[in-house]
DNA sequence: TAGATTGTTAATCGATTAACAATC
DNA sequence: TAGATTGTTAATCGATTAACAATC
């Protein structure tokens, strides 16, 4: 290992890699090429292998890389060789969505708490959760050792909701409300605003809907 | 306006500009420079003004941009002036979530459909919209003008529905399953995958965590 | 006029890709 | 040994930022 600093490119696909491996895994290859690797993924292999090498050598030179052992050290890079636990507050269409997917979210990441900033919410069951009320996060985080906070309330209330999390004490936030939020430095903030991508998709469609065929006259 | 490619990077900024031109409308803000958009955003100004001259000169020396102006510039870069429907697949909690934030894609974006793969799904009603079963994809996609597909099906099932979605002409399909789809070139697919940046967070926490002051001896 | 801010060119920075020695 | 594939350095590419003339 280098005590180099990763570019938050590198970082993000780690992931994705760990999404294919594991899809290996299931279908019981035992060994994948950074070569493999992109073509399932559209990426160029220099960038696989390098991705991997700054955080040690897990390949074999002439072999590639063992699938099960490439899965567990990637795991370990992103911490998911631990427990994660998560708070959601928002206990609407979008947060239920979230909750419910929590075997999805196996990686020993798990949905612990949900809160709701509306009373009429509060003790509703979802997966086998209770909602809580707003003024039970900070002692529930602190409880359950929350690291995590997940926001799927509407754009407006969300730097409220924020504020409440980081006061709990998380080290990091998921925001799915379409705004930008303000915390403390120490803070880190990943936004799941797949309006984003809807609306960046649009632009995109024109291209072929406009059938430039139909110009050409002969 | 120049015939010059536009990088991906600079167009899935624009819907990001576009929120906050949105937010600062409502507080009847007029006029906004690009030091203050790059303030609200962490962006650099320059970056803002040259994302923004790639598709005209919309601001004026020495005032900034009109706010009004702004947002009817980057609708129509977008094409958000006109409608366009969506069509979706997976009536599970997460497609639900989606159809009833019909409100959010206000920006003529509207889900005019909803699919189901499982036929316990179909009829059921969500959100005004009746669930139909996948045999009706086709022809509902060509008679309500489907330009879009979302699909909320879990990973194993997505590549079949995005077979479907392009047999049946959809030019876009934006895809919440954790899955890389294979797709004819001309269809493009932006990845609306949550886990990606919930795990990637994970790798940032425990720089904090460990506290390093206390690592220092005097 | 003086101050502010754009649009744009040039400089910088960082990320991706190619190439290849090492080695399985 | 010959073929395959890694880890890594060097080359390339593209995106971001700085700087500034134009001008409101």
């Amino acid at each position: 290992m280098k005590p180099m600093k990763i570019s938050e490119a590198v970082v993000r696909r780690l992931p994705v890699y760990l999404q294919v491996l594991n899809d290996l895994n299931m279908r019981d290859v035992q060994t994948v090429s950074s070569q493999d690797l992109g073509n399932k993924l559209d990426l160029n292999p220099a960038q696989i292998r390098k991705d991997l090498a700054y955080f040690g050598d897990f390949g074999r030179k002439g072999i590639g890389y063992d699938v099960t052992y490439l899965i567990e050290k990637i795991r370990q890079i992103l911490k998911l060789d631990q427990p994660l636990n998560v708070g959601l507050v928002g206990a609407g269409n979008l947060g239920r969505a979230l909750c419910n997917y929590n075997t999805y979210l196996k990686d020993n990441m798990k949905i612990t708490a949900v809160f709701d900033v509306h009373p009429s919410m509060v003790g509703a069951s979802i997966n086998g959760l209770t909602v809580l009320p707003m003024d039970k996060l900070k002692e529930t985080v602190a409880a359950c050792n929350i690291r995590i906070g997940i926001i799927t309330v509407p754009a407006i209330e969300a730097q409220n909701v924020a504020d409440k999390f980081v006061e709990a004490g998380v080290d990091g936030i998921l925001n799915f409300a379409p705004t930008i939020l303000r915390v403390q430095e120490h803070v880190r903030i990943h936004y799941a605003n797949f309006t984003t991508e809807l609306l960046s998709l649009a632009y995109y469609l024109d291209e072929e809907g406009v059938d430039e065929n139909e110009t050409v006259v002969d």
